[in-house]
RNA sequence: CGGGGCGUGGCGCAGCUUGGUAGCGCACCUGCUUUGGGAGCAGGGGGUCGUUGGUUCGAAUCCAAUCGCCCCGACCA
C-alpha cells in the first residue's frame, strides 16, 4: 500500500487531553479522533489493527464450534424486564436508553444476554439440539460515570460477546473450559503478555468466572499473584492467609481514652506509639441497599487491613454499598467520623468481621463518642466476638491461603471474562429445554467477553517506547514499513516498487511509505510512531541493490540485499503464523 | 453526584489580572534550494476567542447563565 495515497496524518505533540500513554500515540499517529467523551472515531490504521484482532478471534472461535450472529444494538425494555436488569441498570445510569416515537422504550445495548437467551429459548425445545454456541463482534453502549483513558474505558466500543447453552452444569463447565482455551490461544496468538486471573462476576452474575488481564502498570486492576503456585486473582476476590496477630497483651480492664482529633489509624499510632496497628480495629461503617430496604452496616477490620467491598456486597447480597456519609454516621454511632466502634452501637445496625479481627485482644476501638476511643478491649469479656468471615482485601507479601507462597500485587488491563451464568437468565426468561426423561430444564449457560477496541489499546499500553508505538506483528496494522527516502530517485524508485511489489504477492501487509518531498528524519520519526514492527529503508544503498533492514523493537539494522531483506520479512511473517 | 481546572486558526499554547477588535510554535499553500533522524530562505492563507445574555462608547478580557471537555474525589475512621 502506497502511503502517499492514503489519509495519513500525524502529530508532533500529544493531544492535552490524553492521560495514557495508548491514548497520546493512538491520537498522534492519526489512529483515533474523540467525537465526545468516550467516543471515538477509529481511523484506517486502527480498523486494521481491529480487523486483524477480529481475524484470530474468529479464527479461534469457529475451531471451537462457535457461530456467528449478530445482535441488534437497539434493544427492547420489556426484554431487559424479564431478566431484571432495568431498573437496575437504568438507576445505575449505565444503560443509554430513550422512548421512541410511539414512546416505547428502548436502550442501546451494554451487553446482549437478554438478546441472546430470547433468541435461543425460540428455538430450543429438545436437550437433543444442545450444546449452542454462539458469538458476535458488536458495539456495546454503556454510560460510564467517568469515561477515560481514551479506547480503556468509552462509553461506545467493540466487544466479542459469546454464549454458551448447554444442559447440564457439567456440560456448562466443559464449554467454560474450552473457552479458557480458546481465550489463552487468542491473546497468545496476539502477541500480549497477559495473566488469566480469578475474578468477581459482578452485575452479569453468575458462579466460577474468570478475568484475561494484559500485563501493564498503568492497568485500572489490581490483581494478586503468586509466581510460586501460580495463583493469580483479581484484587476484588484474592485470598490469603492473614499474618498472625501479634501477643495478647496483659489484661487489663477495657478503658476510655481521650483521644481529640485522631479519626484515622495514622493519628492513632501518633497517639500511641507503643500499641501496634494490628491490635487497632477499625469500625467501617456503610450504607447498604436492598431492592426492599436500606440499613447501616458495620465492618470490623484489623488496623493494618482494609475492607473489600466486593465481599461485602456479596455477602450481603445488597444491590448498592457506600460509605456511611457523616450524617448517617453520626446517627448511628452518636459520634463524628473516626469513633465508631463495636462496643454499645445500636442494635439496629448489623455488625460484621473480617477476618483479620480474629485472635486480637486487648485492642482499640472507637468508643461511639467524639474524640474518645476504648482501649484494652476482649472480646469474650467486654463484647462477644462477631462471627467473622473474609471481607478483606489481600495485601502485598501475604502467604497463600495454603502457605505455600508469596502474593505479589500487579496491575493489568482486563481485555476478557468468562463466566459460568449458570441458569440465572434462563430461570428468569423462562429459557428451557426438554430432557431425555420429558422434564423441563433451564438452559445452563455460559457468556464470554472480549473487549476487542480495548485489545487494540492495551497492545499498546504493553508496547512502546519514547518514539512511539511499537506493535506486535500479528496484530500491527501492516507488518513492513517500507520507507523510501527520496522518491523520485530512479534507482530508489525502481527498486523500493520491486519490494513493495514482491512483498504484496507474498501475502503480505507492506505500508511503503513513498510520500514526495518529506525529509528523511520526518519519515523515520513517522515510521517509528506508528510502530510496524518490520522496517526496510530504500535509501542511498539502492544502485546496489541494497536496503536497510531492521525491526521496530530494537536492535542493530542492518544493510543486506533487497532479496534477503525480502526473505526475513517473510520469514518472520510465517513464524507469527505458526 | 461533589470538588477543581480548561474552552482562543487543524494541533499545542500565550493574551484576560489592569477592556481599545488577536499573537506564537507546529501543521498548511506557493516558489527556490535541500534530502539518512521532525531542512533553509522568501512569500501566503486561515480564527464571529464554546454559546447566549448583560455591563460598557467599546468585551477574548468584566458579570451571569448555559453547553462541552479534562482531572481529582466519592469520605477505610
Amino acid at each position: 500500500m502506497r502511503l502517499s495515497c492514503q489519509l495519513f496524518t500525524t502529530l508532533r505533540e500529544d493531544p492535552a487531553d490524553a492521560e495514557v500513554r495508548s491514548h497520546a500515540l493512538l491520537a498522534r499517529a492519526g489512529f483515533l479522533h474523540k467525537l465526545a467523551a468516550g467516543i471515538y472515531v477509529y481511523g484506517p490504521m486502527l480498523k486494521r489493527v481491529l480487523a486483524k484482532i477480529e481475524a484470530i478471534i474468529r479464527e479461534e472461535h469457529a475451531s471451537a464450534g462457535y457461530q456467528e450472529l449478530l445482535m441488534p444494538a437497539i434493544q427492547p425494555r420489556e426484554l431487559w424486564e424479564e431478566s431484571g436488569r432495568w431498573e437496575r441498570y437504568t438507576s445505575d445510569g449505565i444503560l443509554f436508553h430513550m422512548a421512541d416515537r410511539k414512546g416505547s422504550e428502548i436502550c442501546l445495548g451494554p451487553t446482549h444476554e437478554e438478546v441472546v437467551t430470547d433468541f435461543v429459548r425460540r428455538r430450543i425445545q429438545s436437550h437433543k439440539q444442545l450444546p449452542i454456541h454462539l458469538f458476535q463482534v458488536q458495539t456495546k453502549f454503556r454510560d460510564e460515570i467517568r469515561p477515560r483513558f481514551g479506547l480503556m474505558r468509552g462509553r461506545e466500543f467493540i466487544m466479542k460477546d459469546a454464549y454458551s447453552f448447554d444442559a447440564s452444569s457439567e456440560a456448562m463447565a466443559e464449554s467454560y473450559a474450552t473457552m479458557r482455551g480458546v481465550y489463552e490461544r487468542i491473546f497468545s496468538r496476539c502477541g500480549l503478555r497477559f495473566t488469566a486471573v480469578q475474578a468477581d462476576s459482578g452485575a452479569i452474575g453468575g458462579a466460577a468466572s474468570e478475568e484475561f488481564m494484559v500485563d501493564a502498570e498503568t492497568g485500572e486492576d489490581a490483581i494478586a499473584v503468586c509466581h510460586a503456585t501460580g495463583y493469580a486473582a483479581n484484587l476484588e476476590r484474592a485470598v490469603s492467609r492473614i499474618p498472625t496477630p501479634p501477643e495478647t497483651p496483659d489484661k487489663v480492664d477495657m478503658h476510655k481514652e481521650s483521644t481529640p482529633g485522631a479519626k484515622s489509624c495514622d493519628d492513632l499510632v501518633a497517639l500511641f506509639p507503643n500499641l501496634p496497628l494490628e491490635r487497632m480495629l477499625k469500625t467501617v461503617l456503610y450504607k447498604a441497599q436492598w431492592a426492599d430496604k436500606d440499613g447501616v452496616v458495620a465492618v470490623l477490620c484489623r488496623g493494618d487491613r482494609e475492607v473489600n467491598e466486593v465481599k461485602l456486597i456479596n455477602h450481603l447480597d445488597a444491590l448498592h454499598l457506600e460509605l456511611a456519609d457523616e450524617k448517617t454516621v453520626a446517627e448511628t454511632s452518636g459520634a463524628a467520623p473516626g469513633f465508631a466502634g463495636p462496643v454499645g452501637l445500636g442494635e439496629d445496625i448489623r455488625l460484621l468481621a473480617d477476618a483479620s479481627v480474629e485472635g486480637v485482644h486487648g485492642f482499640l476501638c472507637g468508643a461511639n463518642e467524639t474524640d474518645v476511643h476504648l482501649l484494652d478491649v476482649w472480646f469474650g469479656r467486654d463484647l462477644e466476638q462477631p462471627e467473622t468471615l473474609d471481607l478483606g482485601m489481600v495485601q502485598e507479601g501475604d502467604s497463600t491461603l495454603e502457605g505455600d507462597g508469596t502474593l505479589e500485587i500487579t496491575r493489568g488491563i482486563e481485555v476478557g471474562h468468562i463466566f459460568q451464568l449458570g441458569t440465572k437468565y434462563s430461570e428468569s426468561m423462562e429459557a428451557y429445554f426438554t430432557d431425555e426423561n420429558q422434564a423441563r430444564q433451564p438452559l445452563w449457560m455460559g457468556c464470554y467477553g472480549l473487549g476487542v477496541s480495548r485489545t487494540a489499546a492495551a497492545a499498546v499500553e504493553q508496547g512502546h517506547d519514547e518514539n512511539g508505538m511499537i506493535w506486535p506483528l500479528p496484530i500491527a496494522p501492516y507488518s513492513v514499513a517500507l520507507l523510501q527516502l527520496k522518491p523520485g530517485d530512479e534507482a530508489q524508485d525502481s527498486l523500493a516498487e520491486s519490494i513493495h511489489e514482491k512483498l504484496e504477492a507474498a501475502g503480505i501487509d507492506v505500508l511503503w511509505d513513498d510520500r514526495p518531498k518529506l525529509s528523511p528524519g520526518a519519515r523515520f520519526k513517522d515510521a517509528d510512531l506508528v510502530g510496524l514492527p518490520l522496517r526496510i529503508v530504500v535509501g542511498r544503498d539502492a544502485p546496489d541493490g541494497r536496503v536497510e533492514w531492521s525491526l521496530r523493537s530494537g536492535g542493530d539494522s542492518e544493510v543486506v540485499d533487497a532479496e534477503e531483506a525480502i526473505a526475513r520479512a517473510v520469514a518472520a511473517c510465517e513464524e507469527k503464523e505458526s
